[in-house]
DNA sequence: CCGATGACTTCTC
DNA sequence: GGAGAAGCCATCG
């Protein structure tokens, strides 16, 4: 596995649950190696790798559910949120600012 | 190696 | 404030 799918599949794995986190602060955390481009693309190929990363915690800055349709259907990320506490209305997160984590330990 | 693609972000108009 | 363009970086053919 490469370190950068690594970084992302385990930064994912950390959102505590009822959490959310954005592109652009992975990336950020990441580093140089990795853009809010990159960053969703190593999630579409999370679905392929065995490591379960939940993807429906990670959405683009607005707080919008960019990533809904690579889901096995379009609702499935929004009721995965809902079932944590987190409320989406018109694919967009309610409070985002409040449920918004970021990362702040280095990854090993 | 090079061009195209993408679950993003930011700037301009 | 909505639409378009550019910048961004890793992956694929």
């Amino acid at each position: 596995m490469n370190d950068f799918y690594e970084k992302v599949y385990r930064l994912v794995a950390k959102i505590p649950r009822g959490k959310v986190c954005t592109y652009g602060d992975i990336a950020t955390f990441l580093g140089t190696k990795g853009s809010a481009r990159t960053v969703g693309y190593a999630m579409n190929h999370a679905q392929s790798s065995t490591f379960y990363v939940p993807a429906h915690r990670v959405v683009n800055r607005n707080g919008l559910l960019t990533g809904k349709h690579h889901f096995e259907s379009p609702t499935m990320m929004q009721e995965l949120l809902e079932s944590e506490g987190i409320k989406v209305i018109q694919d967009q997160i309610q409070d985002f600012e409040k449920v918004r984590w970021i990362p702040k330990l280095k990854i090993k």
